[in-house]
DNA sequence: GTTGAGCGTT
């Protein structure tokens, strides 16, 4: 049989997809569904009733009604409350695409070595994707780097793997992230970043990065020096952060907590509590044998 | 002429 198409559409008066046909004149609910996901038969207003009708449907396949497929559209049915799922995910990703999720931005480039100089940015970021934008902050009078600066891909994906790892620049490692002008405190800040209780000095930054490497992307580990038991750990995934939050974990053989990062507060605050303690922890005591199971509210207190 | 956590003169 010559290749056949039939229309059809999600409501009777929207402009229809040409949807092909199998060998035998039949049309597979699956190809349909490819187009229309969630699709789980098709109607048709009969020219004669001016009625909707139903397609016969047995075991996935759309059976012609009697005078064949002809030219009509055929409007896509969708199991009772699927239709709106449909939309509700399509909003969600509108929602998304609002709030700039997948736009590109800036970054700031941390720990560039004193002499590189743009190109040697530009040539580095290349092997990563396009690049649209390239900065080394200088001293306006002397023109010496700042040791920092911007970088801006075209491309989404590429801004996310840079982000998800460190970079070796001109024989520093450097680390890009998002600049604080830009994950603003508008939104609700889902945190991605979490709360790492009853760490032990020896436990590294980068032994921290490599344990929690197993639940996802890492951005980030911040250990407070002089040493305060406690840790920061920044994941890409804001729902990697939370999935982790109340776990007890071991690295180590050292038994952690895992609690939610609380914002920072200000510095005043923040120096009046330190005071209380003397110039920190003479020795390696625990904050949880201080404050037993108040990790996170400690976390606001020196974060 | 130095330095090494941070946040961008326009």
């Amino acid at each position: 049989m010559a290749e056949l198409y039939i229309r059809v559409a999600e409501e009777e008066n929207e402009e229809p997809m040409e949807i092909p046909s199998e060998d035998d004149g039949s049309v597979l609910l699956s190809t349909v569904a490819a187009q229309f996901p969630g699709a789980c038969g098709l109607r048709f207003r009969s020219p004669v009733s001016q009625c909707m009708r139903g397609v016969r449907l047995v075991e996935g396949i759309l059976h012609a009604p009697e005078n064949g497929w002809g030219n009509l559209v055929y409007v896509v049915n969708y199991p009772k409350d699927n239709k709106r799922k449909m939309d509700e995910i399509d909003a969600a990703s509108a929602v998304k695409m609002k709030r700039g999720d997948m736009k590109t931005s800036d970054l700031i480039v941390l720990g560039l070595p004193w002499k590189t100089t743009e190109q040697d940015l530009k040539d580095y970021f290349s092997t990563f994707g396009e690049v649209i934008m390239v900065q080394v902050k200088r001293d306006v009078k002397t023109g010496n780097s700042k040791g920092f600066g911007f970088v801006r891909f075209t491309e989404y994906e590429t801004q996310d793997k840079v982000i998800s790892q460190r970079h070796m620049i001109d024989g520093r490692w450097c680390d890009c992230k998002l600049p604080n002008s830009k994950q603003g405190p508008d939104e609700p800040m889902r945190s991605r970043k979490v709360f790492v209780g009853r760490c032990t000095e020896d436990l590294s930054a980068d032994e921290l990065r490599q344990f929690f490497m197993q639940y996802g992307e890492v951005t980030d580990v911040f250990i407070p020096k002089p040493f305060r038991a406690f840790a920061f750990v920044s994941f890409a995934d804001d729902q990697v952060a939370s999935s982790l939050c109340g776990e007890d974990l071991i690295i180590k053989g050292v038994s952690v907590h895992i609690s939610n990062a609380e914002p920072k507060h200000g510095s005043r605050q923040m120096t009046e509590r330190a005071g209380r303690f003397g110039n920190g922890f003479g020795a390696q005591v625990h904050l949880s044998s201080i404050f037993p199971g108040r990790s996170s509210s400690l976390a606001a207190f020196f974060g």
